[in-house]
Formats: structure tokens, sequence, C-alpha cells
DNA sequence: GTTGTTGTTGAACGATCGTATAACAACCGC
DNA sequence: GCGGTTGTTATACGATCGTTCAACAACAAC
């Protein structure tokens, strides 16, 4: 039997079991008994801190975009006063640590396939993209203020991050996190010029 | 019941009813069961066909496959004899009937999904792929003979076609096709400029 | 210490999963 | 026509799925 913990930590506990179910079995492989095995705990206990797994699902969706945001905003915020470097620091954090983990990539593709079938992800995905693409249309706005449109600039970068990311996360892409970065930069000064 | 088809017809549906049941579906929710009704046909077929579930998928990803490397080949013969213009209808044509279509984003997208975790399907993955670079890499060299390194631009090439075509396949992209198009060809100039 | 609330377990339920197989239908060679 | 091969169905099996719930353990209030 598992010891008592504070309820916002077996939560947590929860929420980090199902992002690494996603990352390890897929969305197809993650189930209520995956994740509180991985957990360490009863299979029962699923649906007295979510509704149920899909509710779990979400919420650890919510979670790890939120994560992400906060990876993103903390390189911002160490890339100093230069509008062009805290864009570009906005940019280039997708292929760092803590964003560049194996697990977080994985887990990242299986929200990816679950956001076409599943309106409540549909949802959430929508939500964090819309924040991501506003954080890179704000920093956009910062660093060329003449500019008269900035959605196109950053549906183009949040692409190339995508697919770099997607390529990085299926294992043997023939380039690296730093050559991703350089592409990143290169497309940037294309799309800014 | 059903009436005997001719074997390759009767595969080539259960291959087509795979690739319907991954895009309505997704990866988690695709089953012998949903396959085979999709195909108007009892379950104990897929057996007859194929080894299993998992090999009929894996059977559908070659099969679409091809059929994406063949829409890519018939774009850039209809280009005309111009290197350029040839490289540029192998990239675009990503975002043109018949690969544009909803169904096969879908069907894609679930792929991306079971590559990190199903071995077989990550060969099939590796192969598709390599192949695609392949094309990219010796249109790249017929336009631009003198460059030296091909590899990385038919990377980043391939990374934003991936990345734009997975924000169309979610759903409430904010751009069309076209502007996916302009978009690609912006950067196929800012990689040989 | 007693009582009541909350966390947790483990088993049970019905549904659905993938696969195997016996029976039947359709076709082919003769 | 007839026998043998192949396509197809329908069902059955064991495993696993998500969820529910009675029972018990841990804690809080008093």
């Amino acid at each position: 039997m598992t010891i008592r913990q504070r309820p916002d930590e077996r939560r947590q506990g929860l929420l980090e079991a199902t992002a690494r179910c996603l990352a390890e079995k897929g969305a197809a492989g993650v189930s209520v008994r995956a994740i509180c095995t991985q957990a360490g705990v009863s299979p029962g206990l699923i649906g007295h801190y979510f509704g149920g797994v899909a509710e779990a699902i979400a919420a650890t969706y919510r979670w790890t975009g939120d994560s992400v945001g906060q990876a993103l905003d903390a390189a911002v915020a160490q890339a100093g006063p230069a509008p062009r470097a805290r864009l570009l620091a906005y940019l280039t954090a997708s292929f760092r640590p803590p964003i560049a983990s194996p697990e977080l990539l994985g887990t990242w593709v299986a929200f990816w396939s679950l956001t076409r079938n599943d309106p409540a992800i549909a949802a959430i995905h929508a939500e964090i993209y819309g924040q991501f693409r506003h954080g890179i249309e704000a920093l956009i706005a910062a660093a060329h203020p003449a500019l008269a449109d900035t959605r196109l600039p950053a549906v183009a970068l949040t692409a190339l991050i995508d697919g770099l990311w997607l390529e990085l996360s299926l294992g043997h892409a023939p380039y690296s996190a730093a050559e991703a970065e350089a592409l990143v930069e290169l497309w940037l000064d294309a799309l800014l010029r």
C-alpha cells in the first residue's frame, strides 16, 4: 500500500505519470492501469482525482502546455533587454532544456494525434497554440514596430519549429538541435528582412 | 453477406478502410472491428489478408507513402523542364490535391504518433522520409549545381512543410494552403540564395 | 479517545479488444 | 457436375479496457 500524500502532490504525480505513459506508449497505448502503475497507485484512484482517463489526459495537456509556456518566458527573461535577442530566445528555447527532452517531445506528439479526434483536447490545443503565437507576435512587434502584419511570420515560425521538433522526436533526424536553432534564426531573418 | 471480390481489390479496400479509420478515430481509436465495419466486411477477414491489425496498419502506411510519392512525382512531371519550377512543384504539391485532403492529413498525423512506439512503423517512416528528402536533394542539386551541401536545406524544407501540414490538419489554422505555398517558396529562396 | 471526513485499495462489472477457428459460399480445374 | 481450393462469415475465447464501489486506513476536529 502506498503512503498517503498531500492531495496536490498526488494529483501532480498522476499528471506526470500520464505524461510518461504518453511518451513511452503513445496515444494508443495509454490506459488507466498503465498510468496508475506508473504512479505507483491503485487504478481506482484516477476516478478520485479526475472524472476519468480522458479528463486526466486533458489535465496533463494543460499542465504540459503551461510548463512549456513558463520555460519560454524564462528563456525570454534571461535574454536581456534587446528585442531581437528576446524574440530569438523565445524561438530557440524549444531546442534547449528543459523543453527539448525526449519525454516531452514524445508526449507532445501524442497530444497532436489526440487533438484531431477529441474536442476537449482540441480546445486545449487551440488555447496553447494561441498563446504561443501571441507570444511570438508580441515579440515580433517589439522588435519590428513598423511591421504591418505579424500573423503570417508567427505562423511560419511556429510551423518550422513544430516540424523540426517532430523529426527530432521521431528519432534518427539527420540534424542536431544546434542546427535546428540556426535554421530558425535564418528563417526569422528571411521573414523580417 | 458481402459479394466476393478479387483478392487484390479486397486487400486494397481494407487498406483504404484502415486509412479512413485512422483519419476519423486516430491512432488510439483504430481497431479490427472498426476497420472491417468500414470496409463492409467481417472482422475475421483482417487475419486472412494481413497477419494482424499491426501488419494492416503498417501496410497502410506503406501504401499511403507510395501514393504521396507518386503524387509528388506527378507534380514534378507536370512542371516542365525548368529546374527551379520542378523543385518548387515538388515542395508545394503537399498543399494541393490529391495530397492536401483532410483525410490524408489525419491519417498522416496518426502515423506520426505511431512511429515513436512501433518499430515496424518507424522503419517504414524512415524509408518514406528518406525518399522524400532524397527527392528534394536531387532537385536542389539540379537547380543549384554549385551548392556544396543539400542535406540541411532538405531538412529545413521538410520541417516547414510538415509543420504547416500539421497545423492545417489539426484544424482552425490561421492561414490558407495558398499562404503555406508562398511561405515554402520564401523559405526556399532564403535557403538557396 | 472518539467521530467524521478524506484518501486509497482491490476486486468486480460489462464492454471491447485481437485473434483463432469451425462452418459455409464462391470459384477453379477437370 | 464434382472435388478441392480459397474467400468469407459468425462466433467464441482470453485479455484488457474504463468505471464503480464496498471496505479499510489515515488524518482532522473536538
